[in-house]
DNA sequence: CTCTTTCTGTTGTAAAAACAACTGATTCGT
DNA sequence: ACGAATCAGTTGTTTTTACAACAGAAAGAG
Protein backbone atom coordinates (compact mmCIF):
# COMPACT_ATOMS: atom_id res chain seq x y z
CA UNK A 1 0.00 0.00 0.00
CA UNK A 2 3.25 2.15 0.83
CA UNK A 3 3.77 2.44 -2.90
CA UNK A 4 0.47 4.56 -2.93
CA UNK A 5 1.75 7.34 -0.65
CA UNK A 6 2.92 9.41 -3.72
CA UNK A 7 -0.24 9.16 -5.27
CA UNK A 8 -2.97 9.71 -2.68
CA UNK A 9 -0.49 13.03 -1.46
CA UNK A 10 -2.11 14.32 -4.74
CA UNK A 11 -5.91 13.80 -3.52
CA UNK A 12 -7.93 16.38 -2.58
CA UNK A 13 -7.86 14.31 0.37
CA UNK A 14 -4.43 14.64 1.52
CA UNK A 15 -4.08 17.72 -0.05
CA UNK A 16 -1.14 19.48 2.24
CA UNK A 17 -0.73 15.96 4.39
CA UNK A 18 2.84 14.84 4.19
CA UNK A 19 4.79 11.48 3.21
CA UNK A 20 5.04 10.18 7.07
CA UNK A 21 1.51 11.27 7.94
CA UNK A 22 -0.01 9.56 5.65
CA UNK A 23 2.00 6.41 6.32
CA UNK A 24 0.69 6.93 9.57
CA UNK A 25 -2.70 7.48 9.05
CA UNK A 26 -3.17 4.37 6.84
CA UNK A 27 -3.37 2.06 9.61
CA UNK A 28 -5.11 4.86 11.44
CA UNK A 29 -8.03 5.30 8.84
CA UNK A 30 -8.32 1.04 8.65
CA UNK A 31 -6.92 1.70 5.03
CA UNK A 32 -7.50 -1.72 2.71
CA UNK A 33 -6.00 -1.86 -0.89
CA UNK A 34 -7.64 -3.84 -3.42
CA UNK A 35 -6.88 -4.89 -7.08
CA UNK A 36 -9.43 -5.32 -9.45
CA UNK A 37 -8.59 -7.24 -13.23
CA UNK A 38 -10.73 -5.69 -16.26
CA UNK A 39 -14.10 -6.28 -16.47
CA UNK A 40 -14.19 -6.83 -12.27
CA UNK A 41 -16.86 -5.18 -10.02
CA UNK A 42 -15.40 -2.57 -7.24
CA UNK A 43 -18.71 -1.62 -6.25
CA UNK A 44 -22.26 -3.25 -6.87
CA UNK A 45 -25.54 -1.51 -6.94
CA UNK A 46 -27.68 -2.92 -3.74
CA UNK A 47 -24.76 -3.39 -1.83
CA UNK A 48 -23.80 -1.24 1.90
CA UNK A 49 -20.91 1.04 1.60
CA UNK A 50 -19.09 2.53 4.64
CA UNK A 51 -16.19 3.80 3.07
CA UNK A 52 -14.41 6.20 1.68
CA UNK A 53 -12.50 5.09 -1.58
CA UNK A 54 -9.98 6.62 -3.78
CA UNK A 55 -8.41 5.04 -7.12
CA UNK A 56 -4.73 4.67 -6.92
CA UNK A 57 -4.48 3.24 -10.25
CA UNK A 58 -6.31 2.58 -13.58
CA UNK A 59 -9.71 3.63 -14.53
CA UNK A 60 -13.06 3.12 -13.18
CA UNK A 61 -16.67 3.35 -14.61
CA UNK A 62 -19.78 4.27 -12.67
CA UNK A 63 -22.20 2.00 -14.43
CA UNK A 64 -26.24 1.88 -14.06
CA UNK A 65 -28.67 -0.90 -15.03
CA UNK A 66 -32.44 0.13 -14.78
CA UNK A 67 -35.51 -2.30 -14.17
CA UNK A 68 -35.21 -3.26 -17.78
CA UNK A 69 -31.92 -4.01 -18.19
CA UNK A 70 -30.81 -1.07 -20.37
CA UNK A 71 -27.20 -0.08 -19.04
CA UNK A 72 -25.77 3.60 -18.93
CA UNK A 73 -22.27 4.78 -17.76
CA UNK A 74 -23.24 7.74 -15.36
CA UNK A 75 -19.30 9.05 -15.09
CA UNK A 76 -15.10 8.15 -15.30
CA UNK A 77 -13.18 7.93 -12.07
CA UNK A 78 -9.54 8.53 -13.17
CA UNK A 79 -6.71 8.28 -10.83
CA UNK A 80 -6.52 10.32 -7.50
CA UNK A 81 -10.05 10.77 -7.58
CA UNK A 82 -12.53 9.76 -4.08
CA UNK A 83 -16.08 8.23 -4.75
CA UNK A 84 -18.47 6.58 -2.47
CA UNK A 85 -18.13 10.08 -0.34
CA UNK A 86 -22.20 10.26 -1.15
CA UNK A 87 -22.62 7.34 0.79
CA UNK A 88 -20.85 8.07 4.37
CA UNK A 89 -24.05 8.52 6.44
CA UNK A 90 -24.65 4.83 7.89
CA UNK A 91 -28.56 5.30 6.74
CA UNK A 92 -27.55 5.85 3.00
CA UNK A 93 -29.12 2.80 1.90
CA UNK A 94 -28.19 0.32 -1.20
CA UNK A 95 -25.63 1.61 -3.64
CA UNK A 96 -28.04 2.39 -7.12
CA UNK A 97 -24.81 2.31 -9.18
CA UNK A 98 -22.19 -0.47 -9.95
CA UNK A 99 -18.66 0.39 -10.16
CA UNK A 100 -16.41 -1.32 -12.67
CA UNK A 101 -12.82 -1.44 -13.43
CA UNK A 102 -12.51 -0.76 -17.46
CA UNK A 103 -8.54 -1.57 -16.56
CA UNK A 104 -6.54 -3.50 -13.84
CA UNK A 105 -7.11 -1.20 -11.42
CA UNK A 106 -6.44 -0.59 -7.42
CA UNK A 107 -8.76 1.15 -5.00
CA UNK A 108 -8.14 2.12 -1.11
CA UNK A 109 -10.91 2.03 1.14
CA UNK A 110 -10.65 4.20 3.97
CA UNK A 111 -13.04 3.36 7.14
CA UNK A 112 -15.61 6.38 6.94
CA UNK A 113 -15.97 6.25 10.86
CA UNK A 114 -12.27 6.08 11.27
CA UNK A 115 -11.89 9.38 9.06
CA UNK A 116 -14.89 11.23 10.44
CA UNK A 117 -14.15 10.82 14.26
CA UNK A 118 -10.88 12.70 15.09
CA UNK A 119 -8.45 10.33 17.16
CA UNK A 120 -7.68 12.23 20.10
CA UNK A 121 -3.76 12.30 19.97
CA UNK A 122 -2.55 9.90 17.46
CA UNK A 123 -2.70 11.65 14.18
CA UNK A 124 -1.44 15.27 13.64
CA UNK A 125 -2.96 15.64 10.58
CA UNK A 126 -6.43 14.24 11.19
CA UNK A 127 -8.13 17.48 11.03
CA UNK A 128 -6.83 19.13 8.05
CA UNK A 129 -7.87 15.37 6.21
CA UNK A 130 -11.46 15.85 7.88
CA UNK A 131 -11.44 19.63 6.53
CA UNK A 132 -10.33 18.40 3.01
CA UNK A 133 -13.17 16.51 3.10
CA UNK A 134 -15.38 18.94 3.74
CA UNK A 135 -14.22 20.99 0.91
CA UNK A 136 -14.28 17.93 -1.38
CA UNK A 137 -17.37 16.91 -0.99
CA UNK A 138 -18.51 20.86 -0.66
CA UNK A 139 -17.37 21.35 -4.03
CA UNK A 140 -18.69 18.32 -5.73
CA UNK A 141 -22.00 19.69 -4.25
CA UNK A 142 -21.34 22.69 -5.95
CA UNK A 143 -20.96 21.27 -9.23
CA UNK A 144 -23.76 19.01 -8.91
CA UNK A 145 -26.13 22.18 -8.51
CA UNK A 146 -24.52 23.76 -11.47
CA UNK A 147 -25.46 21.11 -13.62
CA UNK A 148 -28.63 20.41 -12.57
CA UNK A 149 -29.18 24.11 -13.47
CA UNK A 150 -28.21 23.67 -16.64
CA UNK A 151 -30.19 20.59 -17.08
CA UNK A 152 -33.26 21.39 -15.89
CA UNK A 153 -33.75 24.08 -18.58
CA UNK A 154 -36.38 22.71 -21.32
CA UNK A 155 -34.47 23.29 -24.50
CA UNK A 156 -31.01 22.93 -26.07
CA UNK A 157 -30.75 26.86 -26.16
CA UNK A 158 -31.61 27.14 -23.30
CA UNK A 159 -29.37 24.96 -21.85
CA UNK A 160 -26.43 26.34 -23.88
CA UNK A 161 -27.77 30.27 -21.90
CA UNK A 162 -27.46 28.54 -18.85
CA UNK A 163 -24.46 26.92 -19.06
CA UNK A 164 -22.31 30.26 -21.16
CA UNK A 165 -23.72 32.66 -19.04
CA UNK A 166 -23.06 30.91 -16.18
CA UNK A 167 -19.15 30.48 -17.26
CA UNK A 168 -18.91 34.37 -18.24
CA UNK A 169 -20.07 34.99 -14.79
CA UNK A 170 -17.45 32.44 -13.06
CA UNK A 171 -14.62 34.44 -15.31
CA UNK A 172 -15.77 37.34 -14.79
CA UNK A 173 -15.56 38.55 -18.37
CA UNK A 174 -17.95 37.59 -21.09
CA UNK A 175 -15.36 36.42 -23.24
CA UNK A 176 -13.83 33.28 -22.16
CA UNK A 177 -13.05 29.48 -22.85
CA UNK A 178 -15.01 26.54 -21.79
CA UNK A 179 -13.04 22.94 -21.38
CA UNK A 180 -15.05 21.50 -23.59
CA UNK A 181 -15.21 20.63 -27.27
CA UNK A 182 -18.76 20.95 -28.77
CA UNK A 183 -19.52 16.50 -28.91
CA UNK A 184 -18.24 16.69 -24.65
CA UNK A 185 -20.11 20.47 -24.20
CA UNK A 186 -23.50 18.17 -25.62
CA UNK A 187 -22.70 15.39 -23.35
CA UNK A 188 -22.21 17.32 -20.71
CA UNK A 189 -25.51 19.20 -21.53
CA UNK A 190 -27.09 16.07 -22.74
CA UNK A 191 -28.18 17.19 -26.13
CA UNK A 192 -27.55 16.28 -29.73
CA UNK A 193 -24.58 18.04 -30.79
CA UNK A 194 -25.73 18.44 -34.14
CA UNK A 195 -28.45 20.22 -33.04
CA UNK A 196 -26.41 22.25 -30.39
CA UNK A 197 -24.22 23.10 -33.31
CA UNK A 198 -26.78 24.65 -35.10
CA UNK A 199 -28.39 26.33 -32.15
CA UNK A 200 -25.21 27.86 -31.70
CA UNK A 201 -24.54 29.24 -35.04
CA UNK A 202 -28.19 30.32 -34.95
CA UNK A 203 -27.62 32.41 -31.59
CA UNK A 204 -24.45 33.53 -33.53
CA UNK A 205 -26.43 35.35 -36.46
CA UNK A 206 -29.08 36.81 -34.01
CA UNK A 207 -26.36 38.59 -32.59
CA UNK A 208 -26.30 37.09 -29.07
CA UNK A 209 -22.94 35.81 -29.03
CA UNK A 210 -19.61 35.29 -31.20
CA UNK A 211 -17.51 32.21 -30.63
CA UNK A 212 -13.80 29.95 -32.16
CA UNK A 213 -13.46 26.80 -31.31
CA UNK A 214 -13.66 26.80 -27.42
CA UNK A 215 -13.43 30.26 -26.93
CA UNK A 216 -16.86 32.30 -26.32
CA UNK A 217 -18.32 35.92 -26.27
CA UNK A 218 -21.89 37.20 -25.31
CA UNK A 219 -22.96 40.16 -26.41
CA UNK B 1 -31.11 34.04 19.41
CA UNK B 2 -31.90 31.65 22.00
CA UNK B 3 -35.64 31.39 21.17
CA UNK B 4 -35.00 29.65 17.88
CA UNK B 5 -33.45 27.11 19.66
CA UNK B 6 -36.07 24.41 19.31
CA UNK B 7 -35.82 25.50 15.37
CA UNK B 8 -32.16 24.44 15.51
CA UNK B 9 -32.92 20.89 17.58
CA UNK B 10 -34.57 19.68 14.84
CA UNK B 11 -32.58 20.71 12.35
CA UNK B 12 -30.00 18.07 10.77
CA UNK B 13 -27.01 19.57 11.59
CA UNK B 14 -27.87 19.57 15.66
CA UNK B 15 -29.45 16.09 15.37
CA UNK B 16 -28.83 14.65 19.06
CA UNK B 17 -27.72 17.79 20.70
CA UNK B 18 -29.56 18.80 23.34
CA UNK B 19 -30.99 22.45 24.54
CA UNK B 20 -27.96 23.43 26.37
CA UNK B 21 -25.44 22.42 24.19
CA UNK B 22 -26.98 23.78 21.51
CA UNK B 23 -26.91 26.93 23.26
CA UNK B 24 -23.27 27.12 24.42
CA UNK B 25 -22.38 26.27 20.66
CA UNK B 26 -24.01 29.38 19.37
CA UNK B 27 -21.12 31.41 20.66
CA UNK B 28 -18.72 28.26 20.09
CA UNK B 29 -19.57 28.93 16.32
CA UNK B 30 -19.50 32.14 16.42
CA UNK B 31 -23.81 32.24 15.47
CA UNK B 32 -25.31 35.66 14.21
CA UNK B 33 -28.92 36.20 13.64
CA UNK B 34 -30.05 37.84 10.71
CA UNK B 35 -33.69 38.93 9.65
CA UNK B 36 -34.31 40.48 6.25
CA UNK B 37 -37.85 41.83 5.37
CA UNK B 38 -39.93 40.31 2.84
CA UNK B 39 -38.10 41.15 -0.41
CA UNK B 40 -34.76 41.32 0.82
CA UNK B 41 -31.58 39.58 -0.20
CA UNK B 42 -30.00 36.74 1.94
CA UNK B 43 -27.16 36.57 -0.18
CA UNK B 44 -26.87 37.82 -3.52
CA UNK B 45 -24.50 36.68 -6.81
CA UNK B 46 -21.32 37.44 -6.52
CA UNK B 47 -20.59 37.59 -2.98
CA UNK B 48 -18.37 35.22 -0.95
CA UNK B 49 -20.09 33.23 1.77
CA UNK B 50 -17.96 31.91 4.40
CA UNK B 51 -21.00 30.83 7.11
CA UNK B 52 -23.16 27.73 6.99
CA UNK B 53 -26.72 28.75 7.26
CA UNK B 54 -30.40 27.94 8.88
CA UNK B 55 -33.15 29.58 8.23
CA UNK B 56 -34.97 29.47 11.35
CA UNK B 57 -37.92 31.89 10.36
CA UNK B 58 -39.83 32.62 7.13
CA UNK B 59 -38.99 31.40 3.86
CA UNK B 60 -36.45 31.89 1.27
CA UNK B 61 -36.09 31.56 -2.40
CA UNK B 62 -33.00 30.26 -4.88
CA UNK B 63 -33.21 33.07 -7.47
CA UNK B 64 -30.76 32.92 -10.68
CA UNK B 65 -30.33 35.32 -13.33
CA UNK B 66 -28.69 34.80 -16.54
CA UNK B 67 -26.59 36.97 -18.60
CA UNK B 68 -29.37 38.58 -20.19
CA UNK B 69 -31.81 39.01 -17.01
CA UNK B 70 -33.81 36.15 -17.40
CA UNK B 71 -35.13 34.79 -13.72
CA UNK B 72 -35.63 31.19 -12.87
CA UNK B 73 -36.04 29.93 -9.40
CA UNK B 74 -34.04 26.91 -8.53
CA UNK B 75 -35.85 26.16 -5.13
CA UNK B 76 -37.21 26.27 -2.13
CA UNK B 77 -35.90 26.81 1.29
CA UNK B 78 -38.16 25.80 4.68
CA UNK B 79 -37.67 26.52 8.35
CA UNK B 80 -34.76 24.07 9.53
CA UNK B 81 -33.09 23.49 6.00
CA UNK B 82 -29.54 24.56 5.44
CA UNK B 83 -27.91 26.40 2.78
CA UNK B 84 -25.06 27.48 1.26
CA UNK B 85 -23.31 24.52 2.47
CA UNK B 86 -21.92 24.13 -1.16
CA UNK B 87 -19.67 27.05 -0.75
CA UNK B 88 -17.57 25.91 2.63
CA UNK B 89 -14.62 25.77 0.78
CA UNK B 90 -12.07 29.13 0.60
CA UNK B 91 -11.72 28.71 -2.94
CA UNK B 92 -15.58 28.05 -3.61
CA UNK B 93 -15.34 31.45 -5.82
CA UNK B 94 -18.29 33.38 -5.93
CA UNK B 95 -21.87 32.59 -5.02
CA UNK B 96 -23.45 31.68 -8.60
CA UNK B 97 -27.39 32.36 -6.93
CA UNK B 98 -29.24 35.23 -5.38
CA UNK B 99 -31.33 33.84 -1.96
CA UNK B 100 -34.14 36.02 -1.53
CA UNK B 101 -36.78 36.10 1.29
CA UNK B 102 -40.04 35.67 -0.04
CA UNK B 103 -41.72 36.54 3.46
CA UNK B 104 -39.73 38.12 6.48
CA UNK B 105 -37.33 35.47 7.79
CA UNK B 106 -34.97 34.55 10.27
CA UNK B 107 -31.58 33.71 9.31
CA UNK B 108 -28.58 32.15 11.73
CA UNK B 109 -25.17 32.28 10.19
CA UNK B 110 -22.31 29.84 11.71
CA UNK B 111 -18.50 30.51 11.16
CA UNK B 112 -17.21 27.73 8.54
CA UNK B 113 -13.93 27.72 10.07
CA UNK B 114 -15.48 27.36 13.90
CA UNK B 115 -17.61 24.40 12.45
CA UNK B 116 -15.09 22.21 10.94
CA UNK B 117 -12.33 23.10 13.28
CA UNK B 118 -13.28 21.24 16.54
CA UNK B 119 -11.90 22.82 19.52
CA UNK B 120 -10.23 20.61 21.78
CA UNK B 121 -12.19 20.85 25.33
CA UNK B 122 -15.67 23.38 25.33
CA UNK B 123 -18.12 21.72 23.34
CA UNK B 124 -18.74 17.73 23.95
CA UNK B 125 -21.10 17.57 21.08
CA UNK B 126 -19.31 19.59 18.61
CA UNK B 127 -18.09 16.52 16.86
CA UNK B 128 -21.31 14.74 16.54
CA UNK B 129 -22.21 18.61 14.57
CA UNK B 130 -19.20 17.71 12.52
CA UNK B 131 -20.44 13.82 11.75
CA UNK B 132 -24.23 15.42 11.06
CA UNK B 133 -22.80 17.62 8.75
CA UNK B 134 -21.05 15.12 6.88
CA UNK B 135 -23.99 13.01 6.81
CA UNK B 136 -26.14 15.94 5.84
CA UNK B 137 -23.79 17.52 2.58
CA UNK B 138 -23.30 13.33 1.50
CA UNK B 139 -26.90 13.27 1.56
CA UNK B 140 -27.31 16.22 -0.42
CA UNK B 141 -25.06 14.84 -3.02
CA UNK B 142 -26.57 11.49 -3.57
CA UNK B 143 -29.56 12.98 -4.31
CA UNK B 144 -28.36 15.33 -6.55
CA UNK B 145 -26.56 12.64 -8.37
CA UNK B 146 -29.97 10.38 -8.44
CA UNK B 147 -31.21 13.66 -9.52
CA UNK B 148 -28.88 14.41 -12.38
CA UNK B 149 -29.33 10.52 -13.45
CA UNK B 150 -32.94 11.37 -14.31
CA UNK B 151 -32.47 14.65 -16.06
CA UNK B 152 -29.67 13.51 -18.12
CA UNK B 153 -32.22 11.20 -20.10
CA UNK B 154 -32.94 12.50 -23.31
CA UNK B 155 -37.00 11.48 -23.50
CA UNK B 156 -39.84 11.63 -21.14
CA UNK B 157 -39.90 8.11 -21.37
CA UNK B 158 -36.49 7.47 -20.22
CA UNK B 159 -36.74 10.25 -17.51
CA UNK B 160 -39.82 8.05 -16.30
CA UNK B 161 -38.11 4.58 -16.38
CA UNK B 162 -34.87 6.40 -14.84
CA UNK B 163 -36.74 7.84 -12.15
CA UNK B 164 -39.88 5.43 -11.79
CA UNK B 165 -36.96 2.27 -12.02
CA UNK B 166 -34.63 3.58 -8.94
CA UNK B 167 -37.72 4.25 -7.11
CA UNK B 168 -38.71 0.43 -7.49
CA UNK B 169 -34.86 -0.74 -6.47
CA UNK B 170 -34.99 1.79 -3.32
CA UNK B 171 -38.38 0.14 -2.20
CA UNK B 172 -36.85 -3.03 -2.57
CA UNK B 173 -40.58 -3.89 -4.52
CA UNK B 174 -41.80 -3.72 -8.12
CA UNK B 175 -45.01 -1.61 -6.27
CA UNK B 176 -44.50 1.35 -4.47
CA UNK B 177 -45.42 4.87 -3.93
CA UNK B 178 -43.57 8.20 -5.42
CA UNK B 179 -44.33 11.52 -2.93
CA UNK B 180 -45.15 13.26 -6.37
CA UNK B 181 -48.75 14.28 -7.88
CA UNK B 182 -48.35 14.52 -11.77
CA UNK B 183 -47.36 18.05 -11.83
CA UNK B 184 -44.68 17.70 -9.30
CA UNK B 185 -43.04 14.85 -11.33
CA UNK B 186 -43.08 16.69 -14.36
CA UNK B 187 -41.87 19.55 -12.47
CA UNK B 188 -39.20 17.41 -10.73
CA UNK B 189 -37.78 16.16 -13.90
CA UNK B 190 -38.41 19.22 -15.95
CA UNK B 191 -40.56 18.06 -18.78
CA UNK B 192 -44.15 18.76 -19.17
CA UNK B 193 -46.77 17.19 -17.31
CA UNK B 194 -49.57 16.73 -20.54
CA UNK B 195 -46.46 14.95 -22.54
CA UNK B 196 -45.45 13.04 -19.46
CA UNK B 197 -49.18 11.87 -18.54
CA UNK B 198 -49.53 10.75 -22.17
CA UNK B 199 -46.46 9.12 -22.27
CA UNK B 200 -47.39 7.08 -18.55
CA UNK B 201 -50.49 5.89 -20.34
CA UNK B 202 -48.85 4.60 -23.46
CA UNK B 203 -46.09 2.65 -21.08
CA UNK B 204 -49.14 1.26 -19.28
CA UNK B 205 -51.00 0.16 -22.54
CA UNK B 206 -47.56 -1.23 -23.72
CA UNK B 207 -48.01 -3.41 -20.44
CA UNK B 208 -45.12 -2.04 -18.88
CA UNK B 209 -46.69 -1.04 -15.82
CA UNK B 210 -49.60 0.07 -14.00
CA UNK B 211 -50.28 2.52 -11.33
CA UNK B 212 -53.07 4.20 -9.91
CA UNK B 213 -52.90 7.90 -8.47
CA UNK B 214 -49.21 7.85 -7.00
CA UNK B 215 -48.46 4.02 -6.56
CA UNK B 216 -47.21 2.33 -9.10
CA UNK B 217 -46.22 -1.40 -10.22
CA UNK B 218 -43.56 -2.30 -13.03
CA UNK B 219 -44.02 -5.20 -14.84
C1' DC C 1 -75.53 17.56 -0.96
C1' DT C 2 -73.84 20.83 -4.27
C1' DC C 3 -70.64 23.81 -6.07
C1' DT C 4 -65.91 24.68 -6.79
C1' DT C 5 -61.37 23.44 -7.35
C1' DT C 6 -57.84 20.36 -8.36
C1' DC C 7 -56.09 16.51 -10.66
C1' DT C 8 -55.49 13.45 -14.53
C1' DG C 9 -55.96 11.87 -19.08
C1' DT C 10 -56.79 12.96 -24.00
C1' DT C 11 -56.28 15.13 -28.43
C1' DG C 12 -54.47 18.15 -32.15
C1' DT C 13 -51.08 21.41 -33.67
C1' DA C 14 -46.87 23.81 -33.87
C1' DA C 15 -42.20 23.84 -32.50
C1' DA C 16 -38.07 21.60 -31.37
C1' DA C 17 -34.94 17.88 -30.97
C1' DA C 18 -32.94 13.63 -32.49
C1' DC C 19 -30.99 11.33 -36.10
C1' DA C 20 -28.46 10.46 -40.28
C1' DA C 21 -25.64 11.76 -43.79
C1' DC C 22 -22.44 14.73 -45.79
C1' DT C 23 -18.78 18.55 -46.40
C1' DG C 24 -14.96 21.21 -45.44
C1' DA C 25 -11.51 22.40 -41.97
C1' DT C 26 -8.20 21.21 -38.69
C1' DT C 27 -5.16 18.20 -36.22
C1' DC C 28 -2.06 14.50 -35.72
C1' DG C 29 1.26 11.03 -36.63
C1' DT C 30 4.58 9.39 -39.60
C1' DA D 1 4.10 16.78 -46.90
C1' DC D 2 0.71 13.24 -46.88
C1' DG D 3 -3.14 10.49 -45.47
C1' DA D 4 -6.05 9.35 -41.61
C1' DA D 5 -8.72 10.79 -38.04
C1' DT D 6 -11.20 14.12 -35.60
C1' DC D 7 -14.05 18.09 -35.36
C1' DA D 8 -17.51 21.55 -36.58
C1' DG D 9 -21.13 23.10 -39.34
C1' DT D 10 -25.08 22.20 -42.52
C1' DT D 11 -29.26 20.17 -44.30
C1' DG D 12 -33.42 17.27 -44.66
C1' DT D 13 -36.36 13.81 -42.44
C1' DT D 14 -38.50 11.60 -38.61
C1' DT D 15 -39.70 11.52 -33.95
C1' DT D 16 -40.73 13.73 -29.78
C1' DT D 17 -42.01 17.43 -26.98
C1' DA D 18 -44.30 21.62 -25.67
C1' DC D 19 -48.37 23.97 -25.62
C1' DA D 20 -53.22 24.78 -25.48
C1' DA D 21 -57.66 23.43 -24.78
C1' DC D 22 -60.91 20.42 -23.00
C1' DA D 23 -63.52 16.64 -20.31
C1' DG D 24 -64.33 13.51 -16.70
C1' DA D 25 -63.07 12.06 -11.97
C1' DA D 26 -61.87 13.02 -7.43
C1' DA D 27 -61.38 15.87 -3.52
C1' DG D 28 -62.69 19.69 -0.58
C1' DA D 29 -65.52 23.53 1.25
C1' DG D 30 -69.56 25.36 2.86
Amino acid sequence: MKKYIPVLKRTKMFAGVGDDEIASMLSCLNARLSTYQKGEYVLRQGEHLSNITVLVHGNLHIQKDDYWGNRSILGHISVGEMFGEAYMAPDSGALLNDVVAVEDSAVIFFDVKRVITTCPSACRFHALVVQNLFFAISEKNRKLVQKLGHMSKRSTREKLISYLSEEAKRQNCASFEIPFNRQQLADFLSVDRSAMSNELCKMRDEGRLKFEKNRFQLL
